[in-house]
DNA sequence: ATGGTGGTGGCACCA
């Protein structure tokens, strides 16, 4: 089974990309972040014409998730619990049956924070603290549990080809790392670093100042295993070709496959 | 410096 994470900045710019990428990608699973888009404006006919069920999370001009499915789902539950007055729509979760049994995939939209020192930064960290509470209850259902998502921290030196023009940066703050830190430590995997030792290995390049030409990225978009799910792990990879397209999203597809 | 979106008369906000 095949799942990817994709940060498509708007889906309504990013449609002829998206539906040529399912197409040579195939996923069985996909998490979007950044729709862009409301509920209403989600172009769901032409995904689900390739076989896809579609469920989002949307609001109109900013954020939005949403889960594309070729299983169909048993649950849908959105938005992260624990901040009623929180009006983001960055979470999303599905559950689907499998032959293994249950299978649970959020996809989730991290606050990007900056500038630092502002609500905003303290609304990331906030946020990564509700997402903590929320996956210590999800663990202890001792299942399958992926949490594919732009989770807009870069976790270590390695993940920055220039770290140093990021340290004022809300990605690369020191609470922001440790907030990630403590969610491994809860027992998730990070499928990329799991899978490989290759440095420079980036989802994200800014559109501005020939980043992507020059390979200026960071690693900021995750798939998050439960151990249950970690345990099924096959292969994970990172679809960077597709930052080469035509009107490109600024990051990439980050894709895992689990044993069936 | 670039790009998507929304609500406009040109521009603000978000990344």
């Amino acid at each position: 089974m095949k799942i990817a994470t994709w940060n498509i900045n708007g889906v309504r710019a990013r449609i002829g990309n998206l539906i040529a990428w399912l197409k040579e990608s195939d996923p069985d699973i996909v998490c979007l972040q950044e729709i862009k888009s409301a509920n209403e404006q989600f172009p769901r006919l032409e995904i689900e014409a390739l076989g896809y069920h579609v469920e989002t999370n949307g609001q109109k001009g900013f954020n939005g998730v949403a889960i594309l499915s070729k299983l169909k789902f048993d649950e849908v539950h959105r938005g992260l619990p624990g901040d009623d007055a929180d009006e983001h729509a960055r979470f999303i979760e599905g559950v689907f049956s499998t032959p293994r049994g249950a299978l649970r995939v959020v996809s989730l939209y991290l606050p990007n924070g900056n500038p630092i020192g502002t609500e905003k930064f303290s609304y990331k960290l906030g946020w990564m603290a509700r997402l903590e509470r929320w996956a210590t209850e999800r663990l202890a259902l001792e299942e399958p549990l992926v949490m594919g998502g732009d989770y807009n921290v870069i976790p270590e030196n390695g993940d920055a080809r220039n770290p140093e023009v990021w340290v004022n940066d809300a990605l690369f703050q020191p609470e922001s790392r440790q907030a990630l830190r403590r969610l491994v430590n809860l027992g998730f995997t990070d499928a990329t670093r799991a899978s490989t030792d290759a440095k420079d290995v980036f989802t994200f390049w800014d559109y501005q100042a020939g980043a992507w030409q020059k390979n200026n990225g960071i690693r900021i978009d995750f798939q998050m295993l439960s151990p249950e799910a970690a345990n099924l792990l096959t292969s994970a990879s990172v679809e960077k070709h597709v930052r080469a397209w035509e009107k490109p999203s600024d990051h990439v597809p980050v894709a895992i496959e689990l044993a069936a």
